[in-house]
Order: C-alpha cells, then structure tokens, then sequence
DNA sequence: TCTGGGGTCCTAGGACCC
DNA sequence: TCTGGGGTCCTAGGACCC
C-alpha cells in the first residue's frame, strides 16, 4: 500500500542474507565440521578469507583477510577451497523459495536478494491492510520463508523488511545471524541517526576518512550536514546519494533480470611473472577462459581490457574499443597482447586479468573480423605451402609424434568431493607428501572416519557435491 | 606468509563534432 | 590573431560491494 505520495505504508521489501554461506554449506555437507571454526577461500600463498563460520569469526577471521594471517589467529579450524557448484546449487534453491513469493527478486550474489513482496501473491493483501496488519503480514512471509530455506537446505537465513531497500539491507544485518528485523515505516531516521556512517552502503574506508575528517561520524551528522556539504566533499553523484540515504529517503526499485555490463577474468600468481612471453601465454590462457564465459552468456564485447597488477601492488588497465563487437578469441587475445606490449612489466607480475565490456547481446561474428579472419587464413595456407609446410621457423612439419603429455597430476583440494570405490562418498581433509587423506562422510548422516590413500590411488575419484538434503 | 575474483558506478581529461 | 559552449565517446583510475 502507498500514501498519496506514492510512499509505502507496508514494509514490503524484504533483504535476505545466508548467514556465513559458503562456510555454512561446509558444515551443511560435513558434519564433522558442524560447531566447529571453518574457513573458505584461497588456500594458496597470496590467498583471502572469503568466508569465516562465526566460529572462525570468534577469532577474529573475517571476509578479505590474508589467508595466511587467518591460519595465525585460528590454526585449528578447517581451511577449505570453495566448491561454488555446491553453493550456486544451493543459491538456486533459494532463489527458487524467493521467487515463490514474488517474481520481483533482485538477486545481489549468490547469497542475497531483494524481494519486493508487493508484486507477488501477498500484494493484494498488503494493499488492502492497514500499515500494523501489513507489517504482521511481512513478518509471517519472512519467517516461513527462513523456515523453508532451513528445511530445504539446512541453512540459516537472515531477513530484513522495510519499505526500503537500505532500510531492509541495515535490517537483515541487524538482523545477522539467524534472525529477522522489520524497520516501521516512519522509523526509518530513529534507527539510521546512531549508525556510524559505514552502515550506509556505499560508504568504504576511504569515504568514511574524507567523513570523519570533516568531523562527521554518525548518519545524524550526515542528515545534518546538508546536501550540499555532502557534495561538495564527496563530488555530485554519491553526495547527494548519500545524503538522501541519511534522511532514509530510498524510492529505487527492485529490479530483477539485470543483464551483466562487463565479463572478466583475473589470476593472481603464486610468484610473479617476469617474462614477457610467459605473460602472453597467460593473457591467452585467460582469453579463453573469458571468451568461454561470454559465449556461453550470449553475449559479444566491443571494448577488451587488460589488467595488470605489478610486484608492488599497483594495478592498471589498458583498454581499447573495436569497431564492433565480437566474440572471437583470435581478436580479443590479440587485442589484449597489444595491450600488454604497452604496460611496463619490469619487476614482475602479479595479476593479469582479461575483460571484455560494452556487451551486446548477438554472438553473431562481426563481418570486418571474419573477413579479417579469412584473409590470414588464406595468408597462412599460401605461406606453407611456398615453405613445403615448415613453419616460420623453418622447422619440419610434425612428422615426429608429439612429446608425452605428462601425466595430469591430480589435485586434490582441501574440501573437495571425491567417492571412493569401497568407502563411498567423502571429502578431501588434506594432502602432501604423495598421500591424501580423506574423511567418509555425508550430509545425512553422522561424522565419518578419516582414511589416508595414495594420491594416484585409482580408487579415488572426484565427485559432484552431494544436495544439502535428500532429493 | 600481506593484500582474491567478479562485478558496479563515478569522475575527469582529451578527442571530436556541431 | 580573440577564443564559445555543449554533447558524446574513449580511456584510466578509484571507490565500493559481496
């Protein structure tokens, strides 16, 4: 329901949040590990903490923390690589709950959405009650939609209900864990003044410091700045963003569909590349795991970019605009070695990431590159056949087999499902040193026992994640 | 053993056009 | 021989979010 001023009068938008998600699919999938500290991310040198269990947390473990520096505070949790097709399925299955009460879902990640609960089933209802009835109603929706993403996954849910999005967003982290806040229409400026100004979204260290150096701390002082203080000290767009945000004015939508804007892909290494053909190889490597993604998206690109990060942390693009779009791996990897002859890479190399933007929503190839395309390949076929098939180098067409390729040397990660042909379904606890060691074990049943294999055991299989619950 | 990977939005300067 | 103004596109970088 609105007033005559088109404002909501019911706290019908609702912000959901899995608690701890990718740590609690671990501990859904492996009871050994439930109640117990869990973290989730880059397990190699130079990776982060995606995700700590409030176990882990108690620590002091937390989001984007040097996983090194994790290990420091919390040696004894369980310290796991993601499995994201375990987490994208159970994001799904969310979704699915979410979208059963509106089809007005903005999804933010895997593990949170908007829903505004005007558009669906409850809208009706919510026309017609008055604003204490529409908020008892929003209450009943949120909880037995907590309760049935439990029974269907086993995972606990945080909920917010506003008639805002950043009011059901500040909810559901009020609400954090396991828990639902609903914010009174009317009550939004009673709870926003006390917040520090980092509860706004959008607000990051370096905002807060500009803040803070203008003496303001709390969103009250934000409201009482004024719109064009805010402005002048953040620029246009975000102070007056931020400053209709401290009076808890919020009129934005809840969108769902949004077509992806940009396609990337980035690696940090585990040591930093110094030479420059190396360097080609890898933003080839990349190209394709980008174009894979694009294509199979739908989409094509017009502009490719190259990020660069160098031995000191400094990061920079390079980017260059076609004439039209494509999705030709041939051109981007082209386009973005020209754009890596132009970075200098002396010292080292960190990161190199390959992005494609300016998407358009054909595959179909543009014709200048096909034409292009067809010219070299003419171009080539000539050149071999005047050289008798040796290539450029002169050397021999490969009449010799070529080299064995070495054995691909199985990795097992920690976390990783794996089934074994006697012990059944498990998950990698650790290895090294030529061995593997497993835990038996399932999401239904009780804490299994640890078995240690070879690592080339051809017993041991990797396997797909098993659903939360029984299907 | 410092600092991931995938995104979004904004700003600012220069080119270019009218 | 004094110097317009606006609009759009491209590029690079930065802040922020999960």
């Amino acid at each position: 329901m609105r007033d005559d001023r088109g404002v909501r009068t019911v706290p019908s938008i609702i912000h959901l949040d899995m608690d701890a998600f990718f740590a609690a699919v671990e501990q859904a999938a492996k009871p050994s590990l439930r109640g117990k500290p869990v973290v989730v991310g880059g397990l190699g040198g130079r990776g982060v903490v995606a995700t700590a269990s409030y176990e882990a947390r108690r620590f002091g473990v937390h989001s984007a923390m040097p996983m090194a520096q994790a290990r420091r505070l919390c040696p004894n949790a369980a310290f796991l690589a993601g499995r994201f097709a375990a987490y994208r399925e159970n994001s799904e299955i969310v979704m699915g709950l979410l979208r059963e009460r509106s089809p007005l879902v903005e999804p933010l990640s895997l593990d949170e959405a908007f829903v505004d609960l005007e558009a669906g089933p409850y809208g009706p209802a919510l026309a017609e009650a008055d604003p204490a009835a529409g908020a008892q109603l929003v209450l009943a929706v949120a909880e037995d939609l907590r309760a049935d993403i439990l029974e269907r996954t086993g995972l606990t849910a945080s909920v917010g209900a506003a008639g805002s999005k950043l009011m059901a967003k500040i909810a559901s982290e009020q609400a954090k864990p396991d828990g639902l806040v609903l914010v009174e229409i009317g009550s939004e400026r009673a709870v926003l003044s006390p917040m520090p100004v980092r509860a706004l979204p959008g607000i990051g260290p370096a905002t807060e410091q500009t803040l803070r150096r203008a003496g303001l701390t709390t969103v009250a002082d934000l409201a009482d700045a004024g719109e064009a203080e805010l402005v002048q000290l953040l620029g246009r767009a975000h102070g007056t963003g931020i400053h209709l945000m401290a009076v808890g004015h919020d009129e934005r939508p809840v969108v769902p569909d949004r077509d992806a804007k940009s396609v990337s892909v980035e690696d940090t290494f585990e040591v930093d590349l110094a030479d420059r053909d190396r360097i080609l190889r890898e933003i080839d490597q990349l190209t394709v795991r980008c174009v894979g993604r694009l294509r199979a998206a739908g989409r094509s690109g017009r502009t490719v970019v190259l990020k660069v990060r160098r031995f000191d942390f400094s990061t920079l693009t390079r980017s260059e605009t076609l004439r039209a779009p494509t999705d030709d791996e041939a051109v981007i990897a082209e386009t973005a070695r020209r754009l890596a002859l132009q970075v200098d890479t002396t010292g080292g190399v960190r990161l190199l990431g390959v992005g494609v933007s300016q998407l358009a929503d054909y595959t179909q190839e543009d014709l200048f590159a096909q034409a292009a395309h067809a010219a070299e390949a003419d171009a080539e076929t000539e050149a071999s056949a005047e050289t008798g098939g040796a290539d450029a180098a002169g050397t021999p067409p490969a009449e010799q087999p070529a080299p064995a390729v070495p054995p691909v040397l199985r990795r097992w990660l920690p976390g990783q499902d794996v089934h074994h042909a006697e012990h059944g379904p498990g998950w990698v606890q650790g290895s090294g040193v030529g061995r593997v060691t497993v835990r038996f074990e399932t999401p239904y049943g009780p804490p299994g026992r640890v078995r240690t294999f070879a690592v080339d055991d051809p017993d041991l299989e990797p396997a797909d994640p098993l659903p939360l619950r029984p299907s």
